[in-house]
DNA sequence: TATGAAACACACTGAGT
DNA sequence: ACTCAGTGTGTTTCATA
């Protein structure tokens, strides 16, 4: 079900139009999309299922305030773990629910975590657990020029 | 609007509820929502529109799958401007649909972002733009050993 | 794949507690 | 701040082109 660029569903208008009006509002109705591409609501329904199903829509997702959580701290901490490490980290950072992504990378550090905290002297409670199986280089977000972002969609 | 971890709309249970029910699939109505906290769907309504106007609920969005857009690599990029190119780097992620997020950070480099590719082969066309203003750090994106995810609710 | 009609469910409002 | 009840839409299924 994953899918390359190739998708046939991508190359018709009106499934990346129906993309483009869910981007901008996620909870648009069927009958409300129906009219905007100019088509039926069992039309479109069939269309955004299939969309669905063939995993060009992941999901949809609620965003919370991380800060209104009591979590208005954020940074990004690179793990590089000691030698056999490796999977001892990836388990952590499953388990930890400050932590909110982690990515296995290419270069000197093996790990990019991008964490969430109550503030700023709660970092070293998580930072110890990571350093208890090698080392950490942490970034606190300052501010956030670009927020997280759609890619652009076919034509 | 935004809010503090003192927001009192956070101390009542069933808002928490309610944020839960909405995380787990965000396009949930309202009469769905009212049946399993066990309240009237006009009371529901008006909890879930306070938790939007008070900043916690931040949005909804549309998850969608980067490969089948045609973006199969993902990246992060730290970069260190030169001494008076802080602005253009910020400015450069912005103009950059490939960059997702970027981030002002501690540390000795002061940008995180994000980026999307087609291919690795199209990751100098980026860092080709960066490398004007400053040096990059590059890490490419093997594996997810924990994707984008919640952090915990209240309780 | 698409549409149109029909049955059903939902959202929203206003009045009342 | 909540419930209840009424109205207008929306959703979904099915038959059909």
């Amino acid at each position: 079900m994953p899918i390359g660029l190739q998708s046939e569903l991508l190359r018709d208008r009106r499934n990346v139009e129906l993309l483009s009006l869910l981007r901008d509002d996620p909870r648009m109705g069927t009958a409300e999309l129906a009219r905007r591409v100019g088509m039926s609501a069992p039309a479109v329904r069939e269309r955004v299922m299939r969309l669905e199903e063939a995993g060009i829509i992941v999901g949809y997702r609620l965003e919370l305030n991380p800060a209104a959580l009591g979590y208005p701290v954020c940074a990004y901490v690179r793990v590089r773990p000691a030698p056999g490490q490796l999977p001892k980290v990836a388990e952590l950072a499953r388990r930890l629910p400050q932590v909110v992504e982690c990515h296995r990378v290419t270069g000197d550090d093996c790990f990019v975590l991008k964490i969430h905290l109550p503030a700023l002297d709660r970092l070293d409670e998580v930072l110890d657990q990571f350093l208890a199986h090698g080392q950490t280089t942490t970034s606190i977000v300052q501010s956030t020029p670009v927020p997280l972002r759609g890619l652009p969609l076919p034509d």
